[in-house]
RNA sequence: GUCCCCAUCGUCUAGCCUGGCCUAGGACGCCGGCCUUUCAAGCCGGCAACACGGGUUCAAAUCCCGUUGGGGACGCCA
């Protein structure tokens, strides 16, 4: 088993692609087969070194390895451009076969008689007018300038009898062959196009199965008689439906994020977004959550439906929460570290864990942690206008003015603080939740926290004392930011 | 416009191929309860779907046809 993802590099990574990639990925991994990435940067005037490095970097942090190709010199992605002569030899064979044309009709001329035929209702599909000129006068074909005027090279598509693609996902689909125009396979410039160079690098690589887009399926015919053409064998299908936006159209940048590297700047663990995707249009029975070796040893390619999916934030965030209370904090120490020195915050190692573990249990993405790890940093102050109008009120003076005096007095340590509590507890004859809250507002600045026990720990005596001293003094002085909105 | 794909809870899906076990299962979200030092988490419970119309059959979510709706393609992009 042999397959690739081949993604253009005219821009990010995006979900879409990541999940073709997975797919491909995953089956290669579940056969023992081997995966290759395959950069389609014909389009010399699209295509960046930006995106390259995007798409190789998303590939990376998703953890989707590809093998290297033994025709290939090193590991890097096989890339169409170092392969032009190849594509030109292919054309060439075709021309001298006369399966070819030379279409001398301009980019400008084709594109006004597509937008006349639309406009009139009528089929934009080429009308093979280059087709009968006499033009096999056995000239080099790769000459540009051929008789003074530039042309491109056509492939003659059968017109009649139907193609069929047997698809692993969709069944039997049947394509009749008039439908399918001429294509241009070498360009006026003589770079090759995409289903000329799918066609050719997918036959030289031996691929067996074609796992890509369902954007694609209208092209598998076209592709299927170029096989023809060349007398290639053919590899089987498999086209995955599209993943769409709330709204239902196709998932694009206004529905949000798409690029995979704004999940991990949104504090998504790979894995859970590895989850997340392989359950958009892949099952196996009832089962949510899968490890990595559970999805490579379950994969196959018959549990993929065949209807799109909308992308769901919420479940991803689920899903990402669940990672969460299990992941070896350990492996998210970079992730994080990266988060806090974007705000300007050095924080060691040990120090980060220790609040993870207080916070994972309520976190739902890294972000969240760095937040909790901000919020302990010594001299941070701020409080929640909502939680500090609720708990924070002069009614809160007198028993956030006890606990300093108690806090301070003891030694601190969970025991100690404990009996605080208690002592208070009896003192006013409140519950804890009571006596809490304020104390978690004045600490956090928030209503929501862990344990206060482990609050006070994380923010150590002085620090702890300092911020209810500083709620206690705003509050004396009548106008705390909180009650003043 | 033409061609192609798709159609089960709001969303992801199981079931469909090989009709009966489906008074349609799971998950996210939502609602309620329990637990509790807050909030979460966790646990328990609830709401919620076979797009519509025709067939075929003793029997259809499952097979066939049509309709409607959604998506995709129709590039010297990939």
């Amino acid at each position: 088993m042999r397959v690739r993802f081949a993604p253009s590099p005219t821009g990010y990574l995006h979900v879409g692609g990541a999940r073709t990639a997975l797919f491909n990925w995953l089956f290669a991994r579940h056969h023992g087969g081997t995966f290759f990435l395959r950069i389609e940067d014909t389009d010399r005037t699209r295509s960046t070194e930006e995106a390259i490095e995007a798409i190789l970097d998303g590939m990376t942090w998703l953890g989707l390895s590809w093998d290297r190709w033994e025709k290939a010199p090193g590991a890097a992605p096989i890339r169409q451009t170092d392969r032009l002569a190849l594509y030109q030899s292919r054309a060439r064979q075709l021309f001298d076969a006369g399966m070819t044309y030379r279409c001398y009709c301009s980019a400008e001329e084709l594109d006004a008689r597509r937008q006349e035929a639309l406009k009139r209702g009528e089929v934009p599909k080429y009308d093979g007018r280059c087709r009968s000129l006499a033009h096999d006068d056995g000239r080099q074909h790769s000459s540009v300038t051929l008789d003074g005027r530039p042309f491109a090279l056509r492939f003659k598509t059968p017109q009649e009898g139907e193609t069929v693609v047997d698809d692993l996902v969709k069944g039997r689909i049947v394509f009749e062959n008039r439908q399918l125009d001429d294509l241009i396979i070498l360009r006026s410039d003589q770079t090759p196009t995409y289903n000329f160079c799918v066609v050719v690098d997918d036959v030289d690589m031996a691929i067996t199965h074609v796992i890509r887009g369902d954007d694609h399926l209208n092209n598998t015919p076209r592709q299927i008689q170029l096989y023809r053409a060349f007398k290639f064998p053919l590899p089987r299908f498999a086209h995955l439906s599209m993943i769409l936006g709330a709204d239902k159209a196709r998932l694009s940048k206004r529905h949000g994020a798409t690029a995979v590297q704004a999940y991990r700047e949104m504090g998504y663990l790979p894995d859970a977004l590895v989850n997340y995707l392989v359950r958009l249009g892949w099952s196996h029975g009832d089962q949510e959550v899968f490890t990595r070796e559970e999805l490579v040893a379950q994969f196959s390619l018959d549990h993929i439906t065949s209807s799109p999916a909308v992308f769901n934030t919420e479940k991803l965030l689920w899903l990402n929460a669940t990672y969460l209370k299990t992941v070896d904090p350990k492996v998210t120490l970079p992730a994080i570290r990266d988060l806090l020195a974007r705000r300007g915050l050095l924080v060691s190692d040990a120090r980060i864990e220790d609040v993870f573990l207080a916070h994972r249990e309520r976190a739902r993405t890294l972000v969240e942690i760095a937040d909790a790890v901000t919020m302990y940093e010594p001299g941070h102050r701020r409080i929640d206008a909502e939680a500090g109008q609720k708990f924070l009120t002069p009614d809160a003076l007198p028993f956030l003015k006890r606990f300093c005096d108690l806090l301070r007095a003891a030694p601190f340590e969970k025991p100690s603080q404990e009996q605080i509590f208690a002592t208070m507890m009896a003192e006013t004859g409140q519950k804890m939740a009571k006596l809490a809250q304020p104390l978690r507002v004045a600490l956090t600045g928030k209503s929501v926290s862990p344990g206060i026990y482990d609050v006070l720990r994380l923010l150590g005596k002085d620090e702890a004392l300092a911020r209810v001293a500083s709620v206690i003094r705003a509050l004396e002085e009548g106008k705390p930011d909180w009650l003043t909105p």
